[in-house]
DNA sequence: CTAGGTGCAAATAATTTGCAGAGGC
DNA sequence: GCCTCTGCAAATTATTTGCACCTAG
């Protein structure tokens, strides 16, 4: 379960050579949890074997950030500093100043504002670095604190809790929604998706227990991927809205916006990462909801074209593509 | 009005003494826009006067990091960069991996966002490091593009353009609450409030076209302060959940829920300034708004007192004081 | 006169490199 | 055997420091 049982072996890039003492490196890397310097992995060779050169391990450094086993990080420090990337997404840093250790975190909110800052600057955007400087708790208060959990399981966790709630939000809206309708084909529809919401929901709660059963306070540990739309769900907003709607294709613009922005945020983060629980969670997540997404714009253009009219979904403040 | 005119003179901390060669090197900084390296900057030395050494430069700028004149900055280069920090406020940067400019911008969203990762993860917050990479539209596309305008000068225009629009927005609230209550004493208030935002309205208007008449092309520049809230004015929301209210009451909650979130906005930016056209801007305002709030805050304990009931004014999403 | 300020050269510190020998395929 | 990897020591780069001298207050 832990990302340190990555072994050296899935990546061996053409032109490049086995060789024990850069395994050996590499394993010991792999093998620790924080954000080492170059001089930190240097001690932890030279306990174990002081034959190996200074020259090597930043050799084998360069090495692995090339083959995406590590990422370089800069918090500053006048050095670098390395992190696991091999099923470790991308995150932002927690930097205390005090005790110099470093905690992850990642802002789906944050990053779609980074995307707009980006894209009205007229910037194209690639990496991005984002660090709050400042104190932990366990330097501010006396020292009461436990071990970080490995981001893999924080964000599965945090992915599950995210999915779940989506599709309490998605049964809840579609239930409402099929109650609603007026139209048959429609209320078939509706009351299609709910079953399936909550089919998905079933497993995606037993995935949860099974997760927690491996880690007893994984559930109190604070989150790791914050993103403010799902804390209710995705679509519970949208649960609201139907009150105020008058027709059923009011209600299918509505799941539709729902869909494809689930769609969007699942496949995006589940992209981030390389065959992890949160990755597996994520993509088949977007799968379903791209299937729906399809499902409903089926509906749509059956639905707009049986009255002649042109679809007027390009409308609204949901200006991406599903790309489905 | 450029920063670059601001001279060492205003600086001059205990136990430092005047000295020519530091003047001089520090002026020769100012003079600079973007962001430097030490070696840049001796090379600029160097090329009016070649008997300073290398070593004073670097002396002098952690003088004037000491004094807060410039900034350290780290791209990731291996070096550090050094900024204005006079009259120039802390924000975030798009590094153009091409040509290696550098370009700023601040988004009160992604810090609020900030704000509470740090607060949910018990981390005390201090500085905060936000680098978007990537390339440049004038890297992108051929290279047809202007320099850009100096960062006081945008904040000006953004704080400016945030203050009308929340003006603007204000005065239709009040108008409004005015034109709907039933009591007489809130309807002189309200009436009087939306009188003094069309006052400082017209003030900031014209504000801004003083501001536009030293640059024509100013207002077409792409925005640097990022603010969503804003974008029209942090009383438009609210004006529309007056047509859901029941009481007078609930109208002044509604008022001073917004006078409170515009004051600490603008306490919160005008104080990262030094006296800028911005901070001018920004802290006038916030001062304006603490009385409005003041004033709503006495009217809002006459009317519950006058039920003898205790107020109710701590529910709601607002937790920050006000401090008046 | 005296606490800074300055130049110069040497010291650090992190990281890279040239080159000769060792080792995987 | 060929080509890559490794060790070692020297080189590089960015920045700091010791020390003798200079200068403002």
């Amino acid at each position: 379960m832990h990302s340190s049982t990555a072994s050296v072996d899935r990546v061996r890039p053409v032109g490049t050579k086995r060789s024990n003492k850069r395994d050996f490196i590499v394993n010991v890397f792999l093998r620790q949890e924080g954000h080492l310097s170059a001089d930190d992995l240097v001690d932890l060779i030279r306990r174990e074997d002081h034959r190996i050169s200074r020259a090597t391990v930043y050799r084998t450094l360069q090495w692995m950030v090339q083959n995406g086993i590590a990422r370089k990080v800069d918090f500053g420090e006048g050095r670098f500093r390395f992190e696991h990337s091999y099923r470790h997404p991308r995150h932002f840093h927690l930097v205390c100043k005090s005790c110099g250790r470093s905690f992850e975190f990642l802002s789906s909110d944050i990053e779609s504002l980074m995307e707009e800052v980006a894209s009205v600057r007229r910037f194209e955007m690639g990496q991005t670095v984002l660090q709050i400087h400042g104190t932990c708790e366990a330097c501010r208060t006396g020292h009461p604190q436990g071990a970080e959990k490995t981001t893999e399981m924080l964000f599965a966790r945090d992915a599950l809790r995210i999915a779940i709630a989506t599709e309490r939000s998605g049964r809840d809206f579609y239930a409402r929604a099929a109650r609603m309708t007026k139209n048959t084909r429609a209320r078939t529809i509706f009351q299609r998706l709910s079953g399936e919401e909550v089919d998905h929901l079933n497993k995606l709660e037993s995935r949860y227990e099974e997760l927690l059963k491996q880690d007893a306070d994984l559930e109190s540990r604070p989150p790791f991927l914050f993103f403010k739309g799902a804390a209710n769900g995705l679509f519970s907003a949208a649960a609201s809205e139907l009150n105020k709607v008058s027709s059923d294709l009011d209600a299918l613009k509505i799941a539709i916006r729902c869909e494809r922005g689930s769609y969007q945020f699942f496949k995006k983060y589940g992209e981030r990462f390389e065959d992890s629980e949160g990755k597996r969670i994520f993509l088949e997540f977007a799968d379903e909801e791209r299937d729906h997404l399809n499902l409903l714009l089926g509906e749509l253009r059956a639905y707009t074209e049986k009255r002649g009219r042109r679809p007027a979904a390009s409308r609204g403040a949901h200006s991406a593509r599903a790309n489905a």
